[in-house]
DNA sequence: AATTTTCAAATGTATCTACATTTATTGTAA
DNA sequence: TTACAATAAATGTAGATACATTTGAAAATT
């Protein structure tokens, strides 16, 4: 359904005002669908993020910043996602050899087993988006990182 | 700068997964710029949402029920959103006549003045997302809607 | 070396959000 | 018409988030 229906909003200042509702209004259906998902498993979105990151390592440790830096959302407390993938003992924490001020983290077995059993079903869901052919896609991607250069910060 | 730089994932699953997820990460960008704005006129970017409903409306009141339905984030609570709204006297409620289970909502003068005043800065800000052409942004729009529309519910 | 600044992570706190429940009203079926 | 379901809004509450502050450690400056 158009973005027109689904907000029931019929005239937008102009196209590019239409795009960033559009855009906003699908990441939020998308980040809805995939929580739902999650759920299923006892994962935020956010913890899923983490644990994504975590598995990104193969096996090297990250320290908590470097974990903020790769999130998608970078309002994220950190520390606090962590916690709570330590206490579903799905990571590990100790302290950072050559500085004691950081602090590193792993993946655990555990963690690693419960991303397994969702792999299968966030690329099922992946590949229902092959409405677009994979150039689109790219293309799609490629305009949206040329959006956030425009606007210097 | 490019996706893979701004989270540093190098590769992605298919170019589907990487559009996704640029796609989450503009749109938490883009949140993320216009909410500062929003700031600076104590308004969150929920309420914001709800004040240009309710401008929308030009003059009609609207009921709480139908602001839900026209967010851009479907899980907000609209009433008490609509409490900070009173409480900064930017809406005013009154008892829907034909249905009083309902609850009309319309925008004050005050409400209307802050728009007036944010409209310029908004506009200025999407303005620099024409490095894209027009046909582009309508193009990017319409994918995001084939999307959506390609995952049945 | 001592002092200051910067940095990493954790924490305190107010606010916000998600979700279930409640209250009041309307619609529908027995 | 009574009973039951459906709807609209508000509210209670646990947990999450945003943001400032704190703690401890490292780096830079004096």
């Amino acid at each position: 359904m158009s973005i027109e229906n689904d907000i029931k909003q019929k005239t937008f200042r102009n196209p590019y005002q239409k795009m960033a509702i559009n855009l906003v209004y699908t990441s939020n259906w998308l980040l809805y669908r995939q929580s739902e998902l999650f759920k299923e498993y006892d994962l935020t979105l956010q913890q899923y993020n983490v644990l994504r990151i975590l598995r990104g390592q193969q096996g090297r440790p990250i320290r908590v910043s470097d974990i903020s830096e790769r999130m998608l959302d970078k309002s994220s407390n950190t520390s606090r996602l962590v916690d709570k993938l330590l206490l579903k003992n799905y990571a590990e924490r100790s302290l950072c050899a050559n500085d004691r001020r950081a602090v590193d983290v792993i993946i655990t077995k555990q963690g690693m087993e419960v991303l397994e059993q969702i792999d299968p079903r966030v690329e099922e869901w992946e590949n229902k988006l092959n409405v677009i052919t994979e150039e689109q896609a790219l293309m799609l991607s490629d305009m949206l990182d040329l959006l956030r250069e425009s606007v210097q910060e």
